[in-house]
DNA sequence: TAGTACATGTAACAGGTTACATGATTGA
DNA sequence: TCAATCATGTAACCTGTTACATGTACTA
């Protein structure tokens, strides 16, 4: 159910198209949803369908049609509630700690390539939610309530991130020691 | 692929029927997978039809018969192979963050009770993990190669969870100054 | 001239969730 | 006596992935 809520909550603010919402989760978005264009179109018919969302048809030239989808009274509604219902703690799933579980199978140098791989990744990952917050919050004392609540999301993504890198640096730390 | 992987995984050290899975993907190892039962007892039946577990049927009285699944030397080649196959890190996806984005939704005291509850339940959590830690890690220097790796994968779920409660707490404190 | 961005979609398949079903034993 | 644990499974459904399809405009 969380996709259609996390559709929802990104339409809040302006309609958007498939397209748009596929750039969003893969985007300034990614610390906390993401879905495939695929996925993201089948579910926006499913919303309309409910009336949680209306949408209006761009026609445009040379390509499809832009398909502008925005939030309805009822989908707001649909949303407010279920922010405050009380959920659980998300389940983790994660190759490479699988891929560490088992790490004795493989040369010590293959694990460790991988952990370096996956080091550079998360920062690449770090630097991109520096730069949105750089440019969406640059004064976190002026912002308005609602970007108050969304830079602290971010702020779970910065974290998470730094974890990551630092994990990663423990891991090859223990490994060098020997 | 992963939860087939997951399972071979945990079938390196040992034998287990599906209820022992389910029980520790539930438990020991949450910090890197989970799964249901129904996915694990379908899983394991394809892995069997591929040749990488072998089943030993128990008989049992009163309840139905034990499954003992072991790994197979195809099965152990397949893992060693997926162990060393580059792979993507991990998207995110987490309910309380979309509901954290769309938080000026709802009464300010809604969106911190169940920031105060999730602490709690990750607090939960990490405990569990230290018990886990003290029971199979007490002396890290002491640690078999394998166990080693074992470890050092708790380490990342130990991490999780503390960096999880320190968000919570930094928001909790930044709605506290108004 | 090759690749990326724009913008939508169908179809098939794989993975994950929820409900239902059985039935003995153990502990609070 | 009620709930939890043990131990398996079927069926229906929902969610997510991969491949394919179309066709323009812009940039390197």
């Amino acid at each position: 159910m969380a996709l259609a809520h996390a559709i929802l909550a990104l339409l809040v603010d302006s309609p958007h198209t498939g397209y748009e919402l596929a750039k969003e989760f893969d985007g300034s978005v990614g610390y906390f949803w993401n879905a495939t264009h695929q996925q993201i179109y089948r579910e926006l018919a499913k919303l309309e369908g409910q009336g949680w969302v209306r949408v209006e048809v761009i026609p445009q030239e040379g390509r499809p049609d832009r398909k502008r989808h925005s939030i309805t009274d009822l989908g707001l509604a649909e949303l407010s509630h279920w922010v405050a219902t009380p959920g659980d703690i998300a389940p983790m799933k994660d190759d490479l700690l699988v891929k560490m579980f088992v790490g004795n199978l493989v040369p010590r140098s293959t694990m460790m390539q991988e952990l370096t791989r996956h080091q550079h990744l998360h920062e690449e990952r770090l630097a991109f939610y520096r730069q949105v917050e750089q440019k969406f919050f640059p004064e976190v004392a002026q912002l308005s309530q609602q970007d108050r609540f969304r830079y602290l999301t971010l702020r779970r993504g910065i974290r998470y991130e730094q974890d990551w890198i630092a994990w990663c640096a423990e891991v090859l730390a223990a490994f060098e020691e020997e």
